[in-house]
DNA sequence: AAAACGATTGAACAACCGTTCAACCGTTAA
DNA sequence: TTAACGGTTGAACGGTTGTTCAATCGTTTT
């Protein structure tokens, strides 16, 4: 017994609350904003990436430290942080043969702190 | 001319900072708490899970207002609900044929608000 | 100048993920 | 009790994404 024949390109339900819809609606931010906001959680969603970010934080580390540290290699950590530099969410310093990276700023430390305490509810 | 003939299980670097690398691992978070904060974030890295996040703040509203107002199906939406009922963000309140979701703490709203003023640098 | 080494990159592959589709469940109304 | 409807689910498909591999770049050292 199929029910459900034809497809709808979007919610095919009578009994809206168009009240609710609209007032939604307009509290609803943008569209590009929440992508840019999706892109940016993507950007942590990642374990690699996070452990890349909690090991820059404070003092500096080269990309061969990192991948020792959390036992990968410079390649697929050099990959990362290539991601989480056109994000700009670390800085880097060239010394010599090294690339120094750290974080770019506290925004991104405070946001991690607060997830954290939200993981341990 | 190729110069890295064998490929190596981590870095093969020789020049370590090794004070360095094991400061860096005492103040790491241990492993699965890594993974537990980029899982959470995960959840918040696509952006119909965060629309929907932002249409459930507040007033609750049943899927089919959900998917009328991001203009896509119950099924679509109705996925993205159980993940996000299964990462414990949403709560909901069945009636009758109804289904309202709703945030399920203000942690979340907290920390989306903090990522927005993030990417308005 | 050539070798060495840290770092970067592009291609390729595999794993993951979100939507669609079709079916089904639960509640309500006829 | 049967039809209707809101909601859920599993399979499948296509696109995305992270790592590996091999090569190359840039700086330093001999």
């Amino acid at each position: 017994m199929k029910l459900y024949e034809k497809t709808a390109p979007s919610c095919e339900c009578e009994e809206l609350h168009e009240e609710i819809i609209n007032q939604k609606r307009e509290e609803m931010p943008d569209e590009n904003t929440l992508y840019d906001l999706s892109d940016f959680f993507k950007i942590l969603g990642d374990s690699t990436r996070v452990s890349i970010l909690f090991a820059i934080d404070g003092e500096p580390m080269c990309v061969c430290d990192i991948a020792n540290l959390l036992g990968m290699t410079k390649s697929a950590v050099s990959h990362q942080l290539k991601i989480l530099r056109q994000s700009d969410l670390v800085t880097y310093r060239k010394s010599g043969k090294n690339v120094f990276y750290t974080l770019a700023d506290d925004h991104v430390r405070d946001i991690i702190e607060k997830a954290l305490e939200h993981i341990k509810e």
